[in-house]
DNA sequence: TTTATCCGTTTGTCCGACAAAGCTAGATTT
DNA sequence: AAATCTAGCTTTGTCGGACAAACGGATAAA
């Protein structure tokens, strides 16, 4: 073998990576815009010269990666890669990590925190209008602990969304899509839960309003900090994120 | 059309996606651990009752996933999904969104603080030498931007670990990816720039160092704030990241 | 206007096949 | 005996062809 090697290492990707490679090469550059179709299989099997199989593997790999998806006809159409779906590996990646609760509060906060102090600066009436659409439902469903966490969820996001932030959007949602899910046992299992909860919205929504930054982190941690505490009456922030609540929040949802 | 639909959407996962679904349980449960086989494309064909092309597809979809691989000699194997892989993608949808580098700035400045803030507490000795070698290497290359953008880039890496908060280290990889290559482009572009950002990283690490909280939020605060001047120096914080990155900082890649 | 029927297209799945690359174990060489 | 070589088996990547089910659209019937 000589010293220096005489030739650079081919490329030798299989070809199934090298489909999704170009197709996604087109999304990226905008040669094909969100929403515009791709083609058929067949038409895709002429045009790359491969077979079907292994365009159907290329197409796997985009689909999973978000960047096309089928339509309802179930013809192939790019996509803007939707946060939700990514933050869900990432939520999953978090779990297999073992993280704890205390990673997760500690961030949430602070991500919570900034998304408030956003809203407080940046929120327009339709964001507004949005949160005060949230709250009204939340207050008709206090006693109902799991429709008030998924509303909580919702009011968090569309807190998220009033920053007009899309980057902290994204940072906060793999966080969130554990943290959140816990409301429901937490509301259900501390008395008056509910009402704080509803109560702690209201005042933060009104701080949006009135653009007061100060009373919208004040109690946005001060909900944080109810969760908190209601968790600890139920669990050890230290222990992990464990399969158990995989499997709790998992069968909940479907 | 009734009033209240009388049935539920009824399952029909096509076949691939149920083969994806059952190995992924397997993985997420913890019965089969990371790097532990999965077996053979045949095996999988024998106890799914499927045809071959279908686990294949499955199985791209858990591999872009990155819940499995395949090792040296291509056998699959469980894996524990990357942050990185996973954070690359997360920003290619950040791109795709057409976030601005005010959204991206914003949100680092929150996370770093963050970051920062966690280090202090609980920075660990060995978090420290990384961080100090970091620094001594970063000290030798003042004047090479290439060289000094990715050392910068890794010694934010370092003080997430060094909060040993693994979900903040994940949430801010994302905007990391797309915020620190710019580096370059502004250490290069400002006069002392190089040096007043291993001056920044000097004082952030003799804050963590002398567990001095409010010390390290304020250099950590300016070393940002040093970046915002300098990039608006060459830009604007409100164009797009694709429209400014690609240009530059790819071409320069390539 | 709605319902039913037919037909071409597309997807999801299956079968069988083969070359290339990796592993294994026996045969050969040193 | 140890190292090396070789041949065979296994596994992956790719291919061609096939077919049922679902969908879209057009046409006929009520």
């Amino acid at each position: 073998m000589p010293a220096t090697p005489l030739f650079r290492r081919i490329d030798v990707a299989p070809a199934y990576q090298k489909v999704a490679d170009a197709i996604e090469r087109e999304i990226i550059n905008g040669r094909i815009k969100p929403g515009e179709p791709i083609g058929t299989e067949q038409q895709l099997v002429a045009q790359f010269g491969v077979n079907r199989s292994t365009v159907r593997e290329g197409i796997r790999v985009l689909e999973e990666g978000g960047l096309i998806r089928r339509d309802s006809s179930r013809r192939l159409q790019a996509c803007l890669p939707r946060y939700n779906k990514l933050a869900t590996r990432l939520s999953r990646a978090l779990i297999l990590h073992e993280v704890t609760f205390r990673e997760l509060f500690e961030t949430s906060m602070t991500l919570e925190v900034a998304s408030v102090e956003g809203a407080v600066e940046r929120a327009t009436e339709e964001n507004i209008a949005e949160l005060a659409g949230n709250l009204a439902r939340s207050a008709a469903l206090v006693g109902n602990p799991a429709e008030l966490a998924e509303l909580d969820a919702e009011f968090h996001v569309l807190m998220a969304k009033a920053s007009q932030n899309r980057v902290l959007q994204l940072a906060r949602e793999p966080a969130a899509q554990l943290f959140f899910p816990t409301t429901e046992m937490i509301v259900g299992g501390v008395r008056e839960g509910g009402a704080r909860l509803v109560e702690a919205h209201r005042h933060i929504l009104d701080a949006i309003r009135g653009r007061d930054k100060e009373a919208g982190v004040l109690w946005t941690r001060r909900h944080l900090q109810d969760w908190r505490r209601g968790f600890e009456k139920i669990a050890s922030l230290d222990r992990s994120v464990e399969h158990t609540y995989m499997e709790h929040a998992y069968a909940a949802r479907q």
